[in-house]
DNA sequence: TATTAAATTGTAACCGCTTTCAGAAAAAAT
DNA sequence: ATTTTTTCTGAAAGCGGTTACAATTTAATA
């Protein structure tokens, strides 16, 4: 069991009676060596289990060969299936990924790219402020990087956005020509930039509808189960006219689903409810929920095409793309009342 | 709007007039520099926006100030969570995290370590073989590296385990010891090794407690809701003198619960129920349902912990750790029959 | 076959930082 | 004030690649 070396192009260079910059050159699928030599480099550098090193690759100008993805938290379904779908592709390509969190002040937000930006050969992320992508090709004017956005609102500063206010418009325009002209909205947590633009979604399509302000409820609520529970029960306290809920999210629609069975009552007929993301038990629930899709794994497909060619043509663009992947409404049993019965 | 270049240690050390050397000094914190020329140097630097390269402080021998982690499948709660809770650990001691997906041999699975292995100071893996650690110290002497298991059953060859197995014995034995004698089991996706463990553990509960054979009933399932819903269909179809069932995962638990319900079985008076992974949603379900809990981000905090020790103290083990991390096992509702009445 | 063009391969100069070793400066001792 | 220590700083040699340019080999043309 004899200990390995970490061997290096020197050493591949030597058994193999070439020169580094052949060896480098087979690593790199130049064109300029013969088959015969390629073959007999990269049968030398099995043997010698060699791999270049990525700093040196690195270092001496080459690529890095791994992309940098930094959002908001490194938490959930977001993150999860973005990476997941990303990663799937990168690796396909031999890329690495890099993940970091991000920070609330610019000037943090700033120094970690600054600090990621000498590991990796493009940066996808997400952050919030004007002119992000001018600002981000004037402090790194070497590094491509696609900006993400899920609001919608700030289209023109992005060059991708998986457009949440729409889903949640979709949503609340749907339920009114249902028929629902006393709607309430079950808010995100407090803060949270989902949050907010889907409740901006909601008060858009109440607003194009002409929903008297005092047939609109809004609801407290934290993206949490409980919280969805908790807001229905206090809106059933104070008001029994509401005939259609939009939760900004699923688990809230399921926490408010809970309260409405207990006290006995009927979805859809007594209400109607769609929530948000179409988690895998929206579909399972008694009634089936109704709720907006967005494409997450899209998403992430979307900005890793994006950024590797924007690595590969070596053009750092200042202009965002401003592509939009948009938001798909699931309807199911919890929002069908037929009303022609 | 000038275009700011990027600088290097060299700009730094002619703008302060001192050498790189001391530069260099400063920025890794060496004890041998007045605190004058340090405080000289850092204000140089910021004025310069200068950040060390990456890539130059790895050729040189140097720190890549990132950690490699290579799970099976970067998706999901496990995947989440655990990256979640390591990457604000990382952070706060500057390191960057990289993440990978696994492949199924052992050769491409060690082709991906290999080539990791040039960005990173240490590895945090879970990958099956028998003697891992071993080999990994064989192919990677240099290579500081934590592996992770979810089966207990593979303790003496890993650091550390989040213990599957168990989880689903306590369960078991719980449901056992509330007096039920005929006993189901949903098992997890084919193949899967969460879902492999948990059969195991249940299988040995059901051993232990001496029941039959013929009292013990296992059926498909796939981790998803569906096929926890189809399973006790399946199930009831077949026989109904099943008192209460194991589901492997919390999602398929739900969707026994809504089979029954949707069939006016009564949970828990007719059938107890316990699922595995508790998600939010066990406790909010009606009734409330009952649930092991693994604590995925202790299990990351202590991963990161035990790769940071590695990593400082430069000493690559062969020798696994074996530390391991108990379930929990959380009882509510659908298995609290109390039987005294 | 000699000559020239084209295709391969080799040489050597970086890339930006760490670190050993030696020298200079400052502090302590005589 | 001079010598001896102790501190701090600088010079220079790598680390392992990439790549422009030179050298060499091979193919093409006369």
């Amino acid at each position: 069991m004899k200990k390995e070396k970490e061997s290096t192009i020197y050493d591949v260079a030597r058994i193999a009676k070439v020169s580094i910059a052949t060896v480098s050159r087979v690593f790199n699928k130049s064109s300029l060596v013969t088959d015969r030599t390629v073959a007999h480099v990269l049968e030398v550098a099995k043997k010698l289990n060699f791999s270049p090193s990525a700093s040196a690759r690195g270092l001496s100008g080459g690529k890095q060969e791994t992309i940098g993805i930094i959002l908001p938290v490194l938490y959930g379904n977001l993150f999860s299936e973005f990476i997941y779908s990303i990663q799937a592709l990168a690796e396909a390509r031999g890329y690495d990924i890099v993940v970091a969190g991000q920070k609330g002040s610019p000037e943090e937000f700033f120094a970690t790219v600054k600090k990621l930006s000498t590991k990796i050969d493009g940066l996808i992320l997400m952050y919030h402020i004007e002119g992000i992508k001018k600002e981000m090709a004037r402090r790194f004017p070497k590094l491509p990087n696609i900006v993400l956005s899920r609001f919608v609102k700030y289209r023109e500063h992005v060059d991708l956005v998986l457009d949440n206010f729409s889903g949640a418009f979709m949503a609340t325009e749907h339920l009114i020509t249902q028929g629902n002209r006393k709607i309430a909205l079950i808010k995100g947590e407090e803060g949270n930039i989902d949050a907010i633009e889907r409740t901006e979604g909601f008060l858009s399509a109440v607003h194009k509808f002409g929903i008297k302000k005092t047939d609109v409820e809004i609801l407290e609520g934290t993206f949490r189960q409980i919280s969805g529970y908790n807001a229905v029960q206090e809106l059933f306290l104070k008001r029994k006219d509401i005939s259609a809920i939009f939760a900004s999210n699923d688990a809230m629609a399921l926490g408010a689903l809970n309260w409405m069975h207990r006290y006995g009552m009927k979805i859809p007929e007594d209400v109607e409810i769609c929530g948000f993301d179409d988690i895998e038990f929206a579909q399972m629930t008694r009634p089936s929920l109704s709720s907006v899709y967005l494409n997450t794994s899209l998403f992430g497909q979307k900005a890793f095409e994006m950024i590797m060619e924007m690595i590969s043509e070596k053009r750092i663009e200042d202009t965002p793309k401003q592509l939009i992947i948009d938001p798909e409404l699931r309807v199911r049993e919890s929002s069908s009342l037929d009303r022609s019965k």
